[in-house]
DNA sequence: ATGCATGAGGT
DNA sequence: CCTCATGCATT
């Protein structure tokens, strides 16, 4: 296991020690913002923006373009990438320390009401936990770990990563999905369903940018798409109230949610798909998750 | 990074 | 109506 690559390049982090950007592996003199990253790093604030030898970036981080092989193909070091001088880097397989959390949820005393507790969401309905599932999320967690490195060693941002996907053939994921997988808040399930398909991109983006480049990364404008209904807001005193309902009793009858929207005078359906989305988001961030330092 | 929305599949 | 997997839009 643990097919770790030595991988450099180093990474940037700000004050919560999440990485805003990267250095490059080489220094790319044709790139815009490269002279900035050059640069010294002394600010906290600063934002970088590495470039991907073979992508042309806006402000956003989006692509813009591929530069491919192209009859005026700029930038001659461009092809330089790494040189495959990747052995020096220590790839310490740090094996975790093996966690196990076996009966972590072993709580068989709950007393069955007919409302579902806040305790009952995330505690396991049945059986415990195996030793198969422990051993898998053990795995899908060092990949997800590997990944988001491998990741960044590449100059590519999780949106980059969401928009080659969704150009290449494959399932297709968004920048939250890879956000979501690099921080496992996602259930085991999906977690083991995406991984092969990331697994295998990653695969081949590190061979392209080995290689020289070819611009299978293409993409076209999306498409308009449907008109979704705009993000409710909800006030922090509604929060608070919902909040409160939803540690009294996390699935109110619909009498109780048509209720609550009146108190609130929030749409009932709103508040409807509140109660789903705390559920959900609820039981994301305790499986995976609860055994992880954040 | 995360909050709310959507849609598929189940009861 | 619920759960689940996902994504758009926003923080």
């Amino acid at each position: 296991m643990s097919n770790v690559a030595g991988l450099t390049g180093q990474l940037i982090t700000n004050a919560q020690g999440q990485v805003i950007g990267t250095l490059p592996l080489l220094v790319n003199p044709a790139s815009l913002a490269g002279a900035a990253a050059a640069s010294a790093l002394p600010a906290q604030g600063l934002q970088l923006q590495t470039v991907c030898p073979q992508l042309l970036l806006n402000s956003q981080g989006q692509i813009i373009a591929t530069i491919g092989n192209s009859p005026t193909a700029a930038a001659p070091s461009a092809a330089s990438v790494l040189p495959k001088a990747t052995v020096p880097l220590t790839l310490t397989k740090t094996s975790t320390p093996v966690l196990k959390f076996t009966s972590l949820t072993s709580t068989g005393a709950i007393v069955c009401g007919d409302m579902p507790t806040v305790g009952q969401l995330v505690s396991k309905p049945q059986s415990a936990v195996n030793e198969e599932e422990a051993i898998n999320l053990e795995e899908i967690r060092e990949f997800a770990k590997n990944f988001k490195i491998r990741r960044l060693s590449l100059g590519l941002t999780q949106t980059q990563v969401g928009q080659a996907l969704t150009a290449t053939e494959g399932p297709a994921y968004s920048q939250s999905a890879i956000c979501r997988f690099e921080k496992l808040d996602i259930t085991p399930k999906s977690a083991q369903k995406l991984k092969p398909v990331l697994e295998r991109w990653l695969a081949e983006a590190e061979l392209w940018n080995q290689k020289g480049q070819q611009n299978l990364m293409e993409f076209v404008g999306g498409e308009p798409s449907k008109k979704r209904k705009r993000r409710t807001s909800f006030t922090p005193q509604a929060i608070e109230v919902l909040n409160t309902y939803f540690e009294k009793n996390s699935l109110p009858t619909g009498q109780e949610i048509t209720e609550i929207a009146k108190e609130l005078n929030y749409d009932r359906e709103v508040v409807r798909v509140w109660f789903c989305n705390r559920r959900q988001t609820l039981k994301n961030t305790s499986k995976i998750n609860l055994f992880q330092v954040r």
